[in-house]
DNA sequence: ATACCGACCTGTCAGC
DNA sequence: TGCTGACAGGTCGGTA
């Protein structure tokens, strides 16, 4: 399902209803697949906190925990060689969903976590094909905490993006979909970004020229942000924390849209496949 | 370093 | 109506 804009959507929309909140109680469906943190270890590690805030870092959520009190003012987890901070990091995967829920809403099919939480409503993760991902983070002392593979789109210079590409010899469309160069950006804002720029996916990304790479830079924060301002893409199922849909796939060039007309020239747009994924261009305006 | 493939999962939709 | 296969926003690991 998400990309950057989907993931910061669904960041900032559980951040404004559970920021401050203690974790009451936890409940985890315990299939294995879905916690690189053990499923007992986290139940253990999240009761109790409390969540400090919530942001998106390239396609993952963090959760920035404290210890949280408990009434009689002990804190639950500061005992020795266990009191560093903490963080919940959550992936989406493909379908995952991160809803805040009145308790009394029935718990969805395909629900691998929820926690109660002090506001009395509770916050679920819910994921059909089981490719999202939760685990603890352990924050190093004076560390930064879950930084995330790459580097992010919307805040690296053009020197940085330019560098990023230089001598490598794979399709820039591929370049793009490497989390461990530029995180968050997936097939769609792929497409879409290439698009804009005028550059075919198939280009060798170190042949590009600096104009070329300098209007991708643009393209995709210019994408990226257009995305998150419409609350992100909603292709079959994607919602944000209050089961609410994107708008930003009535805006998508060619994501989607074979065989129709370019919305510039009016050719035909291409589908092929690239590394196993659908990509989608105007072979007229993409050089 | 890169390419390509299958694996991991369930749901949906087109075609027969 | 029901079955089958293709495909879907993502990543990982193996083998060239």
């Amino acid at each position: 399902m998400p990309e950057l804009p989907e993931v910061e959507t669904v960041a900032n929309g559980v951040n404004e209803r559970v920021r401050g909140l203690r974790i009451e109680s936890v409940w985890l469906s315990f299939k294995p697949q879905t916690f690189k943190t053990p499923a007992a270890e986290m139940l253990e590690l999240l009761e109790g906190r409390r969540i400090e805030r919530v942001r998106r870092v390239g396609k993952h959520i963090v959760f920035d925990l404290e210890d949280g009190d408990l009434e009689d003012g002990r804190r639950p987890h500061s005992e020795p060689g266990n009191d560093g901070k903490l963080q919940w990091i959550v992936h989406l995967g493909m379908t995952g969903r991160l809803l805040v829920s009145e308790p009394e809403v029935p718990v969805p099919t395909h629900t691998h976590a929820v926690l109660r939480l002090s506001s009395g409503r509770e916050l679920r993760f819910v994921d059909a094909r089981r490719f999202g991902r939760l685990a603890i983070h352990r924050v190093a002392d004076e560390g930064e905490g879950f930084q995330g593979p790459g580097q992010e789109p919307l805040s690296i210079s053009v020197q940085d993006f330019v560098r990023l590409f230089r001598g490598r010899r794979l399709a820039i469309k591929l370049a793009l979909l490497n989390q461990s160069l530029l995180h968050g950006v997936g097939n769609i804002y792929a497409d879409e970004s290439l698009f804009r720029a005028e550059i075919r996916p198939r280009r060798m990304a170190g042949r590009l020229r600096r104009a070329e790479l300098e209007r991708l830079h643009v393209s995709i924060q210019s994408v990226l942000r257009e995305a998150i301002a419409l609350g992100g893409s909603s292709v079959s199922d994607y919602v944000d924390a209050a089961g609410v849909a994107g708008f930003f796939q009535l805006e998508h060039k060619v994501y989607m849209r074979t065989g129709q007309p370019c919305l510039v020239c009016g050719t035909a747009i291409r589908k092929v496949v690239m590394g196993g994924r659908s990509t989608h261009y105007c072979p007229q305006c993409q050089h």
